[in-house]
Parts: structure tokens; sequence; C-alpha cells
RNA sequence: GGCCCCAUCGUCUAGAGGCCUAGGACAUCGGAUUUUCAGUCCGAGUACAGGGGUUCGAAUCCCCUUGGGGUCACCA
């Protein structure tokens, strides 16, 4: 658009070290590397660590750990270094202290020696007047033999850009089109603090101009940002760069930047009530803390629980983008292809749990049944692990039961809802007491009903699915009874449970002894 | 409050003047299948915020209103 075609793409993300990484954070993290890879170009990953936090090294963790979970690597950045580092914001001092220095000399940025008190005053001024506040810029009227002696002397300064305030400053921004501002209306802003650090704002944009960053793409949030940045890229003799910002991801059903300091709100959504109920239920089995540890708004909750990176990637990549009118499941690849800004969306898009499980499914579905073992028994080791267990799982036994769960297995630590499956023949079986109630005890018929199907099933042959489900049936005809009569207390009798894969198939995977014992159990309890 | 951004079914979106009596997906609700749940198959309902223009013709272009949001630091 403004770059010759010749310019390679550049894009780059650039996290705090939060200690976590935010999953609307990481949708524009992929927007980034989706813009770079469709151009075949390079995606950077830059740390702002200007406040400089103590564990910078322990904080970055979680955010390497999501985009090496998610496949999204990083051309340049930490750990594999490139030719415009150091990537650590905090280790760039003194290109930011050198780009002041030409600001200073080239007449663009100025010392302003008034005390924050002064401004405040002034700004507080303005607001009474109902007058728009800009930087009265006392100092600008300093003689330079006054100002040498200031500093001499040590007296605090600030250096602030000198805003062109006779016109207006614009961009044309790769998504939300022509935005322009009245540089009249603007305070001016702070390079560098009385102190010798430098602000975000500032810092970021001689980054992005070392760094030879083509498209800024970030979110919304940085809109009026934008402002400041694109007249000190112009002051620096930049070539500018395309910005492009993309909208932010809300909180379901409301219409608010998706936070985590909304947590205790969002904890209590209809929407997102489940996520967090499941974080509890079965986060502590495996030893990864509880919701309060992980939540929906992080990557890792997504990656503790056993989701795949195919469903997240495919759920963020339709927020705010789309391919065309029909298409929903998309591979990384055809993303990488289709990629475009100019299919981004300018509304705010809501977050929907409900959406991201439905592609999740989808991925699950397409994963070979390998694959899908291999994703349950790290989970189901992992628990006993945790328990300190050590009982022995097989393989092949293992992936009969991945098979017979099919779909009803979305994630992979969904396979802990059912231990019954996996339990030794004297382990016993923890019961859905109302379903019991309701199918053994005030179905009086049941008990005996199920000591005959338990007789039958001591001695038939083959114990295979077909067999037994003919077997049952030609009880129920031979009884005149109804299917509903023994099938519902024989579920429960085999597995505990009320509801679960298809009965026939349970019955034969379980095994003739496990499920003569178990039936032998609970009519003992009856 | 100033400045800036945004506005199609409950939600994610398609739509760049006639193909739109607005398409798809998720969710919802029916029906079928099944021993239950899930699934699957079939079907249903639900949207262009409002008002003015421009035009033969507007969801699409312009203006206003309304609503929502973002941002206004020696934070990032």
């Amino acid at each position: 658009m403004f770059l010759p075609m010749t310019v390679p793409v550049r894009t780059r993300f650039a996290p705090s070290p939060t200690g976590y990484m935010h999953i609307g954070g990481m949708r524009t993290a992929l927007f980034c590397w989706l813009w770079a890879r469709h151009n075949r170009g390079t995606f950077i990953l830059r740390i702002d660590d200007t406040d400089q936090q103590r564990h910078v090294e322990e904080a970055l963790q979680p955010i390497f750990r999501a985009f090496r979970w998610l496949g999204l690597n990083w051309d340049e950045g930490p750990e594999v270094g490139g030719p415009f580092g150091p990537y650590f914001q905090s280790q760039r001092s003194h290109l930011y202290r050198d780009a002041v220095e030409k600001l200073l000399a080239s007449g663009h940025a100025y010392r302003d020696f008034d005390t924050p008190e002064q401004i405040a005053a002034d700004r507080q001024a303005a607001e009474s007047q109902k007058q728009n506040y800009v930087t009265v810029r006392r100092s600008l009227d300093l003689t330079p033999a006054q100002q040498a002696e200031w500093t001499a002397q040590g007296k605090p300064s600030v250096v602030r850009l000198l805003v062109p305030r006779d016109r207006k400053i614009a961009v044309d921004d790769a998504v939300r089109g022509h935005v322009e501002w009245d540089c009249g209306l603007m305070p001016d802003p702070v390079l560098m603090r009385s102190d010798g650090s430098f602000l975000y704002n500032f810092a970021t944009v001689v980054d992005d101009a070392q760094m030879q960053i083509t498209h800024i793409i970030r979110a919304e949030e940085h809109l009026t940002n934008t402002a400041v940045q694109a007249l000190l890229h112009e002051a620096l003799g930049n070539p500018p760069p395309v910005f492009a910002h993309i909208p932010f991801i809300t909180a379901p059903g409301s219409n608010k930047k998706l936070s985590k300091r909304d947590l205790l709100k969002l904890r209590n959504s209809p929407a997102l009530k489940k996520m967090f109920d499941r974080a509890d239920e079965i986060l502590p089995q495996l030893g990864w803390g509880d919701s309060s540890t992980l939540n929906p708004v992080m990557v890792e909750y997504y990656e503790r629980l056993g989701y795949l990176p195919a469903g997240i990637l495919n759920a963020l990549s339709r927020l705010g983008w789309s391919l065309d009118d029909k298409t929903e499941h998309l591979p990384l690849p055809t993303v990488i292809e289709n990629f475009t800004l100019d299919r981004i969306v300018k509304a705010p898009a809501g977050f929907d749990p409900e959406k991201l499980q439905s592609y999740q499914a989808n991925w699950m579905n397409a994963l070979p049944l390998d694959e899908k073992i291999d994703g349950c028994l790290t989970y189901l080791q992992r628990k006993q692990e945790v328990a300190g267990t050590t009982t022995p799982i097989d393989r092949e036994f293992l992936g009969r039961v991945v098979a017979m769960l099919g779909e009803r297995l979305r994630v992979f630590s969904d396979i802990l809802d059912y231990p019954e499956l996996f339990l030794s023949t004297d382990a016993p079986l923890v019961y859905d007491e109302k379903a019991f109630q309701q199918r053994l005890v005030t179905a009086t018929e049941a008990p005996g009903l199920l000591t005959n199907v338990r007789d039958l099933l001591a001695t038939v042959e083959p114990f295979d699915a077909p067999t037994l489900d003919k077997l049952v049936h030609d009880f129920v005809t031979a009884e005149g009874i109804k299917i509903g009569q023994i099938v519902h207390a024989l579920r429960i009798a085999v597995t505990g449970k009320a509801v679960g894969a298809g009965l026939f198939e349970t019955l034969a995977l379980l095994g003739r002894d496990l499920c003569v014992s178990r039936i032998t159990a609970t009519l003992a309890r009856c």
C-alpha cells in the first residue's frame, strides 16, 4: 500500500511479562503471525519490560509456553536472537537515548523543566475553564544559558515531543481506514522521564523503526496512541509503517474487553461458569491447581484441560476474521494462505465458549485414533502419578475405550470422567445415588430381573456387543417387560452411572467377569 | 466531558447499489433414530438500531440521532 512490494513483511508481537498469556493477546499475536506467514515474512517477539520487573524470566515462561503449544514460532526474539536485537526493551536504552538526542537536535523535542505539580495545575486550570488541555511550554521561553544553568544544577526535566499544533496527523489504518486527529488538541507527550527512563509510546516507535516493522497489528485500544506514534515516526524520519488496529475480544454476554480484572464477574457469567467449574473438577486430579490458578482467559487453561491447538487456533482465527460466507473449519495452512487484513471485522467480537467447544469437537473428531489414545494416556497416567497409584493401562484396551466413547470425548481430560472403565475387579463402584434409587429401589422388579440377566451373562457366548444386545432383547420378550425396565438398572449395576456410551458395547468392553461381579455387588446393595 | 472507533439473527459472521422476500455456523426449539446421554439426520424460529437524504433501486453511499466501546499519565 505505502511500501514497495519488494520490502519483506515484518510483524511483531510485544507482550509484557505478566506471568500468563491472555487468550485475547494470543489472538492478536496470531493475527500478527498469520500476516507474516501469509507474506512469507518475519514474525518477531519483543518483550516490553520497561517497567523492569524482578522476575522477568519467570513471568515470560507462560508466554513462550503458549506460543510453543500452539505452534506459533517466532523468527526473531528471545531465545532465538536475530539481527535487530536485543529483543528486550530493558536492554535497548541506548537506542532510545540516541533517538531523544536526535529529536532534541532537530528541534522536534524539548526539555521541559516544569514540575509535575505545575503540570497538574495547568491541567486543572484548563479543565475548570472547560478548555482542552495542551502543554503550556514555559520551558520553550528559556534562554539557552538559563537552560544550561538549570541542567548543570541538576534541576529535573523531562523531554517532550514538540507537537506541531497547526496541523493534523492522519493514518490510513489497514482495517479502520482513514483516521485523523487535530494536533492542536494534543498535549506534548513525554518521551523521557526525569530519571532518564523512557516511555512505552516512545520506545515502541524507536523499536518498530529499528526492527524495520512494516505492519503494526495490535488491539484497538492502541488506536489513540497512534497519533503520537505517527508524529514520532515522522519526526524521526522513519518510513511510516502500516497500522492495523484489530477489534478486541469482549467477555461473553457483554461488550467490554475480556479482562482478567473482571474475573469474579466472568466466573458468575452463565457462559463461562461451566468452564470455571470444569477447571475445579479436573485440574485438582492432575495436580495443576484449580480455577483460581488457571481460568479461561489464560491460554494455559486450554492446554492443561487437553484442548487441541487446532481447535483453539480455529476459534481464534474466526474471532474477527472470516474466509468466506460458509467455511468454519479451517486448518492453519488454509488460514495462512487466505489471511488478509482487509477481511478483519471492525466491530469487537464476543468470546463464545460454546462455539469454541464446537471447533474443538470438530478437530478432536478428525484426530487419528492413535493420537487420541496418546492424548488420553497422558492424562490417565498423570492422574495416577498425582494419586500415587500405578495400575498399568493397557494401550489396546484404552484404544477400545476411546473408540467406544467416540464424540463424547471432546478434550483429552474428558477421559477422566470414566474411571469405572479402568477400575480393577475388586474396586467398588461409585454410584449415582439418585439414579440408583429410581432404577433399582423404586423399580421394585429391577433386582429380580437383574439377577436373571446376570445368570444369562455368566454363560452367554460370545461375550460381544451384538450377542449381548440380542440376549437382552430376547430376555425382554420372554419376560414380557419393556426394555427400559432392565437397561437402566443394568447400566447402573455395571458402571454406577445413569448415562454413558452404548450399553452393550460397555458390557463387552468390561468383560464377563467384571460385569457379573459388579451386578452381584450391586444386588447386595439393594 | 474532549478526541477517536464501532453498529446485520442470542453469539461468531457473509454481504463492498440490484444475485437479499438477507446466506452459513454455534446456541435454542421441534421431529426422526437409539436402551439412556451424546451423536447423527430432517425441520423451525430469530437480525440489517432509528430518522433523513442520494438513486429507477440501499443492509450496502452521505448526514443526523441513538446506543455501545476505547482513550485521555513522568502506565504498558
